[in-house]
DNA sequence: CAGAGTTTTAGACAAAGTCTATTTGTCCAC
DNA sequence: GTGGACAAATAGACTTTGTCTAAAACTCTG
């Protein structure tokens, strides 16, 4: 089973991104097993201009910013399948709302709670050298790295 | 009104428990700065009988279990005031309900994403060696680290 | 191009959490 | 103790995020 992304990115060490693959992404969403009907196109299309964090709620906005297109309930049912298909990843940092990365390579992320800007950080930035066992009878299913930070109080 | 303790938790390599202050719940509440109302020190008797994760919705059940004590919002109130003050520190890995964890020495969570279940990991446990760079104008206010496990599929 | 199965839709619904105006409680001076 | 100023609690309306439902619209295959 193909496993290619519409588009992969990979940062480098001054943190730049460079695309990595690009395709057709009907055909990709067909190899996924997606069918590629037009409101998950757009919402893809969307998603993966670049890697960025957007919620629900704006993506429901960019999505319908030229006359409606796709309604409440297929932005979550999309998330959601782009979600299990590995395509999207989910990030719970904000108590109220769940923001969906389109960057699925390994990394984690600053989340400023004064500002709400959530920021990659290079997998590579962060070493972990020591791992836990996991409770019995279950197995990994990610790790979630969230620096939370603020603003500098101005002095 | 009857003089309960408030407790202070730190964990040992084995992952055990040991109580590291106990006094009187009022008298630790003022000195933080919080005046000690009935429904506070009922909320902080429930939080701090043991190190646990607990939801808004959980703290209210048992507040008011004997009898109605605290309001919803009353419950809210309590919780960001604990949280402000560092009496508990808010769990986000659950997209629809923030917990609040009365263990507030440094460690890390599993979060069982079929059972819900959240437990502890000692910070021993898990060694960071290497640290990204804050983004400028920024100061650290935490680290939260999830390790997300699945129940295995027996086979 | 017909029929079956999928997907989308509007809008009702649910759950977590916030807000507001009013009442109640706490604390301090006397 | 009592009065009064301020702090805290309350009920319930409200908001926001997300889910559900039943009907309509699509997509695909033969």
């Amino acid at each position: 089973m193909s496993k290619t992304l519409l588009y992969t990115w990979r940062m480098n060490e001054q943190n730049h991104i460079k695309i990595f693959t690009e395709r057709d992404i009907g055909e990709q969403l067909r190899e996924l097993g997606i069918t590629p009907t037009q409101q998950r196109v757009q919402i893809a299309e969307i998603l993966f201009a670049r890697p960025q964090h957007l919620s629900a709620d704006q993506i429901l906005a960019v999505v319908n910013s030229n006359g409606p297109i796709a309604s409440k309930a297929t932005i979550y049912n999309t998330l959601g399948l782009f979600a299990r298909k590995g395509l999207v990843r989910e990030v719970i940092v904000d108590p109220n709302k769940v923001f969906y990365d389109s960057n699925t390579s390994e990394h984690h992320h600053f989340y400023n709670l004064d500002t709400g800007d959530l920021t990659d950080i290079v997998a590579q930035d962060v070493m972990i050298t020591s791992l836990p066992e996991l409770p019995g009878n279950t197995q990994p299913a990610g790790i979630d790295i969230i620096f939370r930070i603020r603003e500098n109080d101005s002095e």
